[in-house]
DNA sequence: AAAAAAGATTGAATGAATTCATTTTTTAAG
DNA sequence: CTTAAAAAATGAATTCATTCAATCTTTTTT
């Protein structure tokens, strides 16, 4: 039942993609002009504006590739965390950050970032906050479990404690992608002590 | 000492900040042009780039006299705070959120706060940072008020646990900047929980 | 007070994203 | 198989932020 024109489509949208990637990679976001993108992925501009609401869409199309990954990645560490809730959150949160330079630069984190701030409802910046949200959920889920393994104390609002995680990490990789000289190294060091407190303070006795 | 044309320059500036501040109000920031913004502060669009660097950093000069504000504001609760963690934080934080949409719209903020990450080695993203810094340190030296006080556990680490408050309160202003339907009575509410089991634990016993 | 130097202003030109009226291709109907 | 309707593609035209060489104003020097 796939026509022509639907397999056509697909088609493109494949090699806007593609395109799109290769030329972010290659000279930047801000560089990769669209009409260079249209070329490289023999469609006309107005094509690509058929595609893509604009050219950010395809940038946080790019990043969303990403996150789906970590968060399998992730889904991993909360079937059979470490026994510890900073070790546990340890595991996590580096495995998030570690994968984040894999595919993307912090320039384009940063652009990413920005669009998903100021666009917020185009489509993809929709799709990027949908990340953000399962992003946040897997980290209450991980405190759930520690929960049923009997090593947070019962009485703890996983969910909010999740939350409070999960914005401390985001703001803090933020802040790693507008400074050019921050480490992964240091960006861990620091996200580990903010955790510390509420960490050892939930943790069943 | 001061000759002609210094008096001149300020005077100018002053008139760009001013015909930028009501345009953005008036046509919100993007439909503000920067033909319109120099011409209504009587100048050519070549001195308003002699004066800001580009359209975002005169966005980010109207943001930084409004958080100015807000951190004196925040000033007196923190010398003279309510006498439990919950309550305090919820006295300052609600200070900060109220002040917030006073003179900026959620479009005027999202935009700022994306070109402060998208650009941040201009010289008004720096200053936005710098701001962010101060009411993070605002929100540490209440947690050590209160240790001081004796309502917050001397053995807590009232810095890490000051970042991590900032950080979700400031996460969280970001979420509200991003939906339209979001009141600050909601904001209030949802930090308001994420925030009691972290200042639930820290009391002192 | 005239001339030179330094500092600012100007607006036309540039370059890139985005729009939109036309044209082309595909699908559906008779 | 033709023809009408729907869907997509196209690229020239538009819009705006930003730049820069030319011009003008203020300050400093002689």
């Amino acid at each position: 039942m796939t026509g022509l024109r639907a397999r056509q489509k697909a088609d493109r949208n494949r090699r806007i993609l593609d395109a799109a990637a290769v030329l972010f990679r290659e000279v930047g976001y801000d560089s990769a002009r669209i009409e260079d993108i249209a070329e490289r992925a023999e469609i006309s501009v107005g094509t690509f504006y058929n595609y893509y609401e604009n050219k950010g869409d395809i940038l946080l199309a790019t990043v969303s590739m990403e996150v789906e990954e970590v968060l399998t990645a992730g889904r991993t560490i909360v079937d059979n965390p470490p026994l510890s809730v900073m070790g546990a959150l340890d595991a996590l949160i580096g495995e998030y950050y570690d994968h984040s330079l894999f595919y993307l630069s912090k320039e384009m984190w940063r652009t990413a970032m920005a669009i998903a701030i100021q666009q917020p409802e185009s489509p993809f910046s929709k799709r990027y906050t949908e990340l953000d949200r399962r992003l946040c959920d897997q980290i209450s889920t991980l405190i759930l479990k520690l929960k049923a393994k009997g090593v947070v104390a019962l009485d703890i609002d996983a969910e909010a404690v999740g939350e409070m995680f999960f914005n401390n990490l985001n703001m803090m990789f933020t802040e790693f992608a507008k400074r050019e000289t921050m480490s992964l190294d240091d960006l861990k060091a620091r996200v580990s002590r903010q955790n510390r407190p509420l960490a050892t303070l939930i943790a069943a006795r």
